[in-house]
DNA sequence: CTGTTAGCGCCTTCAG
DNA sequence: CTGAAGGCGCTAACAG
């Protein structure tokens, strides 16, 4: 119905009498046919223009040099880039991609698990879901021996490689910075503690606190989901305390603009080069506030670095050893532009 | 190597001692199996962990049920929301997604055909690349019968259903809103004048323009890439003439943005209220300025009906007749923050 | 309603 | 270095 393109590898080998086998052999640089033979097949399949059928060879060889991706959601400029750096890198390898969004929901996860599996990729890229209190889905994969790379967000208790960011550090210099600048009383707000890269932003933070001999006052390590909703509730219950902070360290964009922009409204006047300082990665960041100073992580890299992680297990080349890449992590410190 | 789930359709014709072909009809829910071997079947199949493989169905029936995207680039948010519109009625139907990114340049768009014509996509959602002068790559499809459509930025020379939003009424109901504001001399930036949307936005702001008899000034219809930079250099020209407009009808999310940075900067004042639309779909437009009015349109609403439309012209539901579906547009004018 | 037969296009032993 | 033969798992005639 939709065969079009009738060439095969038979095609080629008649054409030029010889037989399919040893056309496939030299499509696929077999050393054991003559550069003579390589060449001729080559020739004659641009010519006919053929085009290998990966369906037929997939089936074969049942490998599909496809992998899979799950991340929470491809509207986040984080996984979006990250995706950017999946894909350049996969496609210069001959991988095709194949996103599968959770929307930080446990369940889809479990969704995006099956249909990867039965799209039967060589091997998985993911980042959990925020809202995910079992990870067992995953074990679809790692009890089969499917490749499994975890970036950014990763949980302990599955056993797989992973590429993250310098969390701790993230937290250290962040909170180095904005002591920097005078402050004592510094608001802390953190995500999910489930997650490692939440605990860590937490334990760096606390470890600058220490040793710049800061009291940590507990009221100002506020857990949240890390919404734009929830960032409200936090400019509220900070913003309009007896004792505000002298500066928060907002979780991530969405809660620093929901702070921002509540502060705004209210009236309370927050100097932002010391006020808020978030794990960034919005493009638009700058111009939301032009002096807010960002710890930023590039997702791009993350992203490329999980990939080049996996194309090595899926081939082979390590030996499946369980690694932790951790990435380095940027604070950038904008110029005020009252200062220009 | 990697076959650890062998049970087939021949180990679950075998446990019920029935033939291959009729396993194969039951899964499939053919018509013409009795009731009883389907629920057999199935129980048989969940019992023995099967896990249907979906590479030899496609080699036999030769549609892979997937379907390709391109887009330019997926971290523009009206993008990656498409892609989330796309996905979901796509898996909803049973149909993977593959995306590739084109980085709005001819060369890269013509790798994303040859990658998608190569994976034997079933059909092609696509919108074009910026810097393209020439759409023939796209014949590799169209030739084939291989269902394309495009969305947003489409263009005329090749015959293909359509999903575009409604950019003359955009362009015509974002210069009235300004018009009643009371503005006379309003810039109008425009994008490459070979797409579609760009000359109907300009013939749509042109026409509310004439409707209520404001003169039309040439120099104030500039043309522009819609890049960040060049949107600096719109704004200088603009802000900075002798006689600067009162209002400007911005290209883009990141053109308003430009502009309102640079008067931030150079402390012009403009009167957001009036000052600036554009045609957005940031999530952030609203906190970078607040009471900036904008003409939206949704990615995800959209990609839905892009993916509506070709699933329809894959399972031959309509004939193949070029549709051009024009989705609506919303004027968002949003409280400045002084007035609350 | 079900079984038989014959491939889809490619790769991979095994035998030269 | 090359050829012959068989099969990956599933489906679509065709025949009951």
């Amino acid at each position: 119905m939709k065969n079009e393109n009738n060439v095969t590898i038979h095609d080629i080998a008649k054409a030029l009498n010889i037989s399919g086998s040893t056309v496939s052999r030299a499509l696929n640089n077999n050393a054991r046919i003559s550069e003579k033979t390589k060449k001729a097949v080559k020739d004659m399949a641009k010519q006919l223009g053929y085009q290998p059928n990966a369906l037929a060879s997939n089936l074969r060889t049942s490998c599909t040099n496809t992998i899979g991706v799950i991340i929470p959601r491809i509207s986040r400029y984080f996984f979006s880039s990250a995706i950017t750096g999946i894909e350049e890198l996969a496609r210069e390898k001959g991988f095709n991609v194949i996103i599968c969004q959770s929307n930080d929901l446990e369940e889809r996860e479990s969704d995006c698990v099956q249909t990867l599996f039965a799209s039967r990729v060589d091997g998985v890229i993911s980042s959990v879901a925020l809202k995910a209190e079992n990870y067992d889905h995953y074990k679809t994969f790692t009890s089969r021996n499917i490749p499994l790379v975890f970036f950014d967000r990763v949980v302990d208790e599955l056993e797989t490689s992973k590429v993250v960011v310098d969390d701790f550090k993230g937290g250290f210099i962040a909170a180095e910075h904005l002591i920097s600048k005078g402050c004592k009383r510094i608001a802390h707000i953190s995500g999910p503690q489930h997650l490692n890269i939440y605990i860590n932003r937490l334990q760096g933070f606390l470890k600058a606190m220490r040793k710049h001999h800061i009291d940590i006052n507990e009221e100002l390590i506020i857990e949240s989901p890390l919404t734009r909703e929830d960032g409200l509730r936090c400019a509220k219950t900070l913003l309009e305390s007896d004792n505000p902070p002298d500066a928060i360290f907002a979780g991530n964009d969405t809660t620093a603009l929901s702070i921002i922009l509540y502060a705004k409204e209210k009236g309370i006047k927050i100097p932002e080069e010391v006020a808020v300082v978030g794990f960034s990665n919005e493009p638009f960041s700058e111009f939301l506030s032009p002096s807010l100073t960002t710890v930023e992580q590039s997702g791009f890299d993350v992203g490329t670095k999980a990939t080049e992680l996996l194309l090595d297990i899926i081939q082979n080349k390590t030996g499946n050893k369980q690694e932790t890449i951790v990435l380095p992590v940027n604070l950038i410190e904008r110029e005020s532009s009252d200062k220009k």
